[in-house]
DNA sequence: CTTTATGCAAATGTTTTGCATCGAA
DNA sequence: TTCGATGCAAAACATTTGCATAAAG
């Protein structure tokens, strides 16, 4: 625990950031929410109980910074808002996303398959390739039992 | 001609729509714009020469329509708002698209490699998968020469 | 101490909506 | 005719920014 808080510390130091508790607060949460994809108004709102005081512009600048840092990441799941998701570093791939056409739920994939097209993609396009994001769009076993009943 | 007319009417009243000058523009100029990401403000000001009176609001109802109707789809660049390209009907796949996580521009790739992926994320995640959304970031040659020699 | 981060409020930028009028069918 | 579509302006959101104060290093 200490040492993890050390750790941390230390990847802010290392791009210049200060750690502060807001930043801490706001890495926690989204990476003990794994799978929940939260916006910043919606970690701001979460916070509150914690961190009574806390400014919606703090939470967009921390995400910004801890994008930056490698903790978290971006996604648009086309609802007008930016979602974020802690990076798991047991996984050095990504997983992808499942968003269902119909009820407009989210559910992730697992599995990362794009490691060899991402080979592929950089051999002929010239690109270093060094991330990627997936989204499928389709219907989620739910809705797909609703529209076989019946509406 | 007369025919391709006839097809984009039929279109829209399959779907419940009726078919205006300003939604075959809008269409009309996505279409011709291959691999230009139009946004609404954009398209709204290229249309303003042959449409002098047309309205930014109806450039954001028609494109919906147009999405609905599987002439366009949207895109999501990360740069806070929302792109618009026309499906290309000789392709039953997508092309993918590379960002340059240095100069932020965006290049095609015109090859979909998620087809058999697709079925696979179908078996596994029981969803029924019908489209699919790729991003690649990366470092395009430009910026990558650019970075060799040094700033 | 010095410098960066915070909180608040105001500003910005994108997209949506209400409503009277217009035009497609 | 009828009902959906348009244009305009206002509203609604999401996100960013300016600035005085607070806190990290």
């Amino acid at each position: 625990m200490a040492l993890e808080n050390t750790t941390l510390k230390n990847l802010f130091h290392r791009k210049g950031y200060k750690m502060t508790p807001q930043r801490e607060a706001i890495y926690l949460l989204v990476k003990s929410r794994r799978g929940s994809h939260l916006s910043s108004e919606e970690i701001f709102d979460l916070l509150r109980d914690e961190h009574p005081g806390i400014g919606l512009a703090t939470v967009y600048r921390a995400l910004r910074v801890l994008e930056d840092m490698g903790l978290l990441h971006s996604l648009y799941l086309n609802d007008g808002k930016i979602r974020y998701e802690a990076n798991d570093d047991t996984e050095d791939h990504r997983h992808h996303h499942l968003v269902c056409l119909d009820c407009g739920r989210v559910e992730e994939f697992a599995l990362d398959l794009l490691g060899p097209l991402e080979k592929m993609v950089q051999e002929k396009s010239g690109f270093t390739v060094q991330d990627h994001s997936v989204k499928f769009y389709g219907i989620c076993t739910t809705c797909r039992k609703v529209q076989k009943t019946g509406s």
